[in-house]
DNA sequence: AAATATTATCGTATTTATACGATGAATCAA
DNA sequence: TTGATTCATCGTATAAATACGATAATATTT
């Protein structure tokens, strides 16, 4: 973006979006139902399974960790990832708690 | 993108990710909250609210009621956008179902 | 009709996201 | 130690997103 506004929205606000953002690419969606299907935290599998290079997959998982939506190790030549139940529960808690907020309001609606 | 890999995914995921992505910026968040408090499907006053220009929530709008989440009226000079709750409450409902799903393969995580 | 008010659109600049090949790092096997 | 395997990172190219000033479009008011 041109400039930075982004810092001038509440936090809430930016936390939501930065949630959303995070699974605002399919593959990244697609990468979380591989991580919750596939017994044992599978790593290169994922990389079979989506049409796309090991490095952007390698890049995707990146995101989906610094968002703490998943976990994960690595071990010399195998890495081990797992999706963060917790803070996944967490992020879909208030995900959720916005949407029952604006609904709240809904009769107001006019249109 | 580089290139397009995106049609390579699924339909659902596609269609998750584009909800998503809609909400993935904090001024469409506080947009959303603007057009359910404000009694009356204020237009203008989105602008007053937000730290941004014209040209820029108008912008956001744009997005918002392409991906069907709001939907409005433009009668010359001025506009009633409201929220689409049905799409909306469609949308929440994919999106907490997709959750679920991943839920459900929740005792197969290992770390 | 002219002026005003409100919003959409255009053009453009800048930042960010996406993608991949190439390479580096780390571990295991021989 | 050498080779193989697996993943992360770097560098880079391209596309998309973001932001805003300027301008056009539309309806109301005067």
């Amino acid at each position: 973006m041109a400039i930075a506004k982004t810092t001038e929205f509440t936090q809430q606000e930016q936390d939501l979006a930065a949630f959303a953002k995070v699974l605002s690419h399919p593959a990244r969606i697609a990468i979380m139902k591989v991580l919750a299907n596939e017994n044992g935290c599978i790593c290169g599998r994922i990389v079979e399974i989506l049409p796309l290079a090991q490095a952007t997959v390698s890049q995707h998982l990146k995101e989906l960790k610094n968002a703490g939506l998943i976990k994960g190790t690595i071990e010399g030549p195998k890495s081990c990832y797992c999706i963060n139940w917790e803070a996944m529960e967490s992020f879909m808690k208030d995900f959720n708690g916005m949407f029952s907020a604006l609904q709240l309001q809904k009769e107001k609606s006019c249109c």
